[in-house]
This record gives structure tokens, C-alpha cells and sequence, in this order.
DNA sequence: CGTACGTTTGATCTTTCTCAATAATGGTGG
DNA sequence: CCACCATTATTGAGAAAGATCAAACGTACG
């Protein structure tokens, strides 16, 4: 169920997608002493407020990034999927500013943290694949607040929805146009800025417009263009590489941006 | 008026604060080829879907990040003072996924966009200052995502108003207590995903309530602690550094994350 | 001195939240 | 395999924060 020959072959895959990397640099990363760990659902692997030790590389499962505000109200602000990396935005901060939560099973390779730090000091390649893997998630991040911020309801979930199947089928991990969604209403909630309640209605309205279908956690796009119009969703902001391209199965067609 | 000696001044004591640079490592930012430019308020320093050919770096007035919804709202993801790195975030990516305008009369750097990839490409100290740089604006991001999404209305524009403060004593641009807000209500509306209408309601409210004073655009903090409460404001995600300080002016005090 | 932009205010409307209860569902121990 | 429990999902009714619409007021500036 794991894999356990090459756990970081995907993470590696993806830095590739974006930075050029030598055989030698893939090496490098290759020899980083890594640490298998495997987590039950809800548990964390960083808290707010810790002190990083490790860099860990997700492998399997799922995780959110959250704060807390001072009222407890909860808020996802990113959400990762098998081959992100988890921790570089510890990587040369000593506190951590936000929680990091399995949603699922998962597994994480750890990475010693100043193990990583003395590579991306010395091998500025790799530091430049780190930044730019950063830097994608950082414009990830960017839409989340346009999301939040302005949308309403229906556009937010409908938006949430677009852009993890994307991302997932850029990994090749999402069958085409289903795919089951690591989430409870409560945290879709937590990740959109709304409550469960409004949640539910939102889910159950996409329904019964028939724009998705749903049986438990599993969601089907019924109306792919549909939900993309209403979620005013364009995956330009992924910044998905075009080139040397996970087979497309359906959701990656046009170019944005026109 | 301007920093005509060295514009880059500000962004690298910036940089130096977080990261560790040998005198090398300035010299060679330092030979950058740099060109000043001179923005009007309300200038487009790059369009969402835009080719970046350059990187720039503030040096004097402010400078926002937004994007635009399908529906045409406007929202603000950041905030820009000078000092900071505005265009990093294409420093690697080829296509902007957001727009950056001017609120103010500005001054921005230009570095050519490839010199800088090279730089970074070849430089493993400076790549890594520059990725550390990223990482404490994705922490500002993420704690904006909060503010939009799980804060009321006005725990959000006290927020932004203590961060903004924050942001301008750490750099010694701020006398205690007192500033400039360079945005129009409408402006602190996109920034915090309400209308200017409301905006210009809590405004009111809070300095009825004796937590601020305003004339004009000028803000002075009248209960600077209150206003951090009610706010839900603590400034340990700003990743400000606490040694090789600027001088305290009464802002910035006790370390937050007990 | 008029025009444009930004601010302020009032009245009304809508989306979304809150509170509360009920129904599914999945997992667990017997 | 079944009864029981804890989550999670669903539904309804009422409340509230914030949006919308519309107008008046200031102030800066050409």
C-alpha cells in the first residue's frame, strides 16, 4: 500500500517539473537520511508555535495546514496532497506559525532539519527547486484568500472542489472526474471560511443542479465546465507545468490565461 | 527624497537579518545591475498573466498584490512596504498569477529577471536568503487567509491596522503609534474581503470606542493594546527577528507564543 | 469655482450564522 | 452477526452580520 522503494519519488518528480536538476543534485536528495513515520487520522505532525526539527515530505494520506484564532474558530489554509512538501516553511524559521494535521492515515518521510538546511546551503539548485516549489504554494495560498475573501458560498465550495481534483490529477492520483474527498463537511467548512450547516446546503444545492454527484465521501464531477464556471475556477495559479506531463485524463485541457 | 545612494539598502538588512551573508554574497547583490523607476499612484507594476522580464524591490511608497474574481470583486493579498521583494514570486515562474499595483507614488528596483535567476542559480547563501524571504510572506499570507476567513469585520481592520504598524516599525519607518494608512476605505475593503461601506462603519466604531484616532488618512493607535485584542493580533507570524534590532518604539515589546 | 474622488450616513435586503433537533453511517465489543 | 456509540450529515426556524442601494457631504486639485 506504500511506497516503499522510493517514498520521495514523487516529491522529487514534481521539483523536477519545475527546476532543472543534475543527476547529481537527484542524488544528493537521494542520500538525505530520511525516516519513514506513519500517522492515525488527526494527528499533528507540527503545532503552532513548535520548534521545527524535521522537514517532512508527505507520502501518502492527507494534510492541512490551520491556525486557530483567538476565539478557537479554526482555519485550513492549504491543504496537501502525496508529494508535497510539508515542512520548508520551517526550514529556516525557527517557529513554527501554523499547525500541520493528518486528515487521513498518512505517512511522512522525515528529514532531519539541519540536514536540509546544509543542502540548501550548498547546493544552490536544489535551493532553487525548494524556492520554486514555494513559490507555487505560496500563489496557491493567494487564490485561498481570493477564495475566502470574495466569493460566496457556492463559488468557494465549488472552487475547493476544482482545485484538489486538478492538483490530484496532476500527480496522477484522481481517476478522471471522481475522486474521494479527504474532508468532512465541518473542516470543507474550516478550509472555505463557512459552517458546516451552510456547507451541507451548498453541497446538497451543486447536487441537485447536478453539477457533482455524491455517495459518502466520494464526489463525481457531473458537469466539469459547469462547476469550473460556478467555482470561477481557472487552474492557471497551480502553475502545473505543461511539459512532461502526467497523462491527461480529462480536467487538464485548455490553457488559462488567454 | 529618495535613497538615491542605495536603493537597496532597506531589502538587504532585510535580508541579512534572517539570513547569514558573507560580504561576498552583498558585493554580489550589490552588482546587480539595478535601474530605478518611478511609479504614479494606481500604476500596474505587473498584470496577472503578464511575462515577468524583471524583478523588483521596493524602495520607497507602497505597493499591493491582488487579483481580480470572474465577477470583477477585487481582492488585496498583500501589502507591500518598502523594502520588500515584490517580484520574487515570478523570479522562477514564467506566467504572474496576480497583479501588483501602486497605491502611492513609488520607487521600485528593477533587476533583471534572468541575472537574478542566475544569481540564485549559482549563489546557494543568496538563493537561501531569498527563500527565507518567501517563506515569512507565505506566513503573512496565511495569517491573512485567517483574518479574511474566521475573522468579524472588525477584528479584521483592527488586524490589518496593528500588522501594517508592525510591519513599519520593524523597518523604521513608523514613529510610535501613529501612521499613514496609504489606502482609501475602499482599498482596506478589498484587503479584508468587506465593503467600503462597512469598512467606513467600523472605522468609525473603533474610534468611538477611544482604540484609534484618524484624520484623514493619518491612524494613531490610541489603545494600542486593545487594539491588538481586538484585533486577535500577535506578531510572532511576522518572523521578525529579535536580535541586531531596529530601536523599539514601544510597538513592538513582549514575544509572543507563551 | 467646479469636478472628481473619497467619505459618511440612512434604509432595506440577503447571505450566512446560530441553535436545535433528527437521521445516517461506520466502527466496536459482545 | 447484532446492538450500541460516536461521528457526521441533514433539516428547520429564527437571528444577525454585512451587503446593497442611494444620497449627501467634504476636500483636494486643476
Amino acid at each position: 500500500m506504500e511506497a516503499a522503494e522510493q517514498p520521495l519519488a514523487p516529491f522529487v518528480r514534481d521539483l523536477r517539473r519545475h527546476a532543472a536538476l543534475a543527476d547529481e543534485d537527484i542524488a544528493a536528495i537521494a542520500s538525505l537520511p530520511v525516516r519513514l513515520r506513519k500517522l492515525d487520522p488527526g494527528q499533528y505532525i507540527i503545532r503552532e508555535g513548535d520548534a521545527p526539527t524535521h522537514c517532512c515530505i508527505l507520502v501518502e494520506g492527507y494534510v492541512i495546514r490551520q491556525k486557530l484564532t483567538g476565539e478557537g474558530a479554526r482555519q485550513i489554509m492549504a491543504l496537501c496532497i502525496p508529494g508535497d512538501g510539508i515542512d520548508f516553511q520551517n526550514i529556516f524559521l525557527d517557529v513554527s506559525d501554523h499547525a500541520v494535521q493528518s486528515l487521513t492515515a498518512a505517512t511522512v518521510a522525515d528529514i532531519p532539519r539541519d540536514e536540509l538546511q546544509d543542502l540548501v546551503l550548498k547546493n544552490a539548485a536544489i535551493g532553487a527547486a525548494v524556492l520554486q516549489a514555494t513559490l507555487v504554494e505560496a500563489s496557491i495560498l493567494r487564490e485561498w484568500v481570493v477564495n475566502v475573501g470574495r466569493r460566496d458560498a457556492r463559488a468557494r465550495i465549488a472552487h475547493v472542489l476544482c482545485e484538489f481534483a486538478v492538483r490530484l490529477e496532476a500527480r496522477g492520483l484522481a481517476t478522471d472526474h471522481s475522486f474521494e474527498l479527504p474532508m468532512t463537511q465541518e473542516q470543507l467548512a474550516d478550509a472555505t471560511g463557512l459552517t458546516s450547516v451552510h456547507v451541507n446546503r451548498v453541497l446538497k444545492g451543486l447536487e441537485a443542479e447536478g453539477l457533482i454527484w455524491r455517495r459518502r465521501r466520494n464526489i463525481q464531477f457531473v458537469d466539469w465546465r459547469a462547476l469550473q464556471q460556478v467555482g470561477d475556477f481557472s487552474r492557471a495559479y497551480l502553475h502545473i507545468p505543461a511539459e512532461d506531463h502526467v497523462p491527461v485524463r480529462g480536467l487538464i485541457d485548455a490553457p488559462d490565461f488567454g
